[in-house]
DNA sequence: AATACTTGCAACCGCCTGGTC
DNA sequence: AGACCAGGCGGTTGCAAGTAT
């Protein structure tokens, strides 16, 4: 491969007398023999951006992939499934479900779920010392409710979380519909996991969706209540109600549209585009 | 120390897609 | 149009290494 270029991996195997077939050769290749291959354990960036495209894009794996300069899609793979979901899951068994009232991941109606305004995200963007600051700010300041990990609501509001300090809850705020993997997505991210994952009681967590970013990109009101229903597939029977008087996100509705979403439906490049703005993006690959 | 169990990862398998004839 | 092939992809398996008992 490295004197000759990537031909045909038919060639690939004949020519180097190899008792394997050309997939195999190329699986070899790509997974393994590749010189810019990023060895060694995934940082915890790479785990945050993973889990933020995993909720995008779903099991998408080589275009998760390729979004990772280094790592192979059957890398990331086996660290998902082998990692991630068993944390995710670990987590989402280990939070009381006396806790909140989302233990039904379609029960959405439960006070608490968001208790963080538009002004703490200002806040919390405002005052993150990091150089994502302007493009977390830009976010916002786009969708209101962005797709990125403002969690936290009273502890620490105005610090990013430690990216350093473990995995902390993109899983929780993103949005992931017919991807089966055992935990609950539904229309409103990973219900239920993660709460462990930064110490934060999963009653704190606001879990904002890609639903609620359409809806609020199309709703211009100022009233502190607004109520939307969009006929189309993504949104079907999804009611929004932002109260901004107490800064709780209360939602209603039919939130497990299940069959009704497809992955394919979705318009990918615009959902990556909030990716390719993930605040950790600019990190180097080493 | 021996055995059982768990974990992580490379490789395999089967399906799908796109190109060519 | 349909057969054939190569490549791409996601799910699954096999196994070595690590850990627990």
């Amino acid at each position: 491969m490295l004197s000759n270029g990537q031909g045909c991996w038919s060639d690939v195997a004949r020519n180097a007398g190899l008792q394997r077939c050309g997939k195999s050769c190329r699986l070899r290749w790509i997974n393994y023999l590749r010189p810019d291959l990023k060895r060694g354990a995934f940082s915890p960036q790479e785990e945050e951006l993973i889990i933020h495209l995993h909720s995008v894009l779903g099991n998408r794996w080589s275009q998760i992939a390729a979004r990772l300069p280094g790592r192979t899609d059957n890398e990331i793979k086996n660290f998902w499934n082998s990692t991630i979901k068993k944390r995710l899951k670990n987590s989402s068994t280990s939070t009381s479900p006396n806790k909140s009232n989302a233990s039904d991941p379609r029960d959405f109606t439960g006070a608490g779920l968001f208790s963080m305004s538009e002004q703490d995200i200002m806040n919390l963007c405002m005052d993150s010392s990091s150089s994502s600051s302007s493009s977390m700010h830009a976010m916002v300041m786009r969708n209101r409710f962005d797709p990125l990990p403002m969690l936290e609501n009273s502890h620490d509001h105005h610090h990013m979380p430690n990216a350093g300090a473990g995995l902390f809850n993109v899983s929780a705020c993103m949005t992931q519909v017919g991807i089966g993997d055992g935990l609950f997505y539904g229309n409103h991210g990973i219900i239920g996991g993660g709460g462990n994952n930064i110490g934060l009681d999963q009653s704190e967590l606001f879990i904002p969706s890609l639903e609620c970013i359409s809806i609020e990109e199309e709703n211009n009101t100022t009233d502190n209540t607004f109520e939307k229903t969009n006929n189309n597939n993504l949104l079907n029977n999804i009611n929004i109600i932002n109260n901004n008087n107490n800064n709780n996100f209360v939602e209603s509705g039919n939130y497990w549209g299940g069959e009704n979403l497809r992955m394919g439906e979705w318009d990918m490049e615009e959902l990556l585009e909030d990716v390719s703005s993930f605040p950790f993006l600019d990190f180097q690959v080493q």
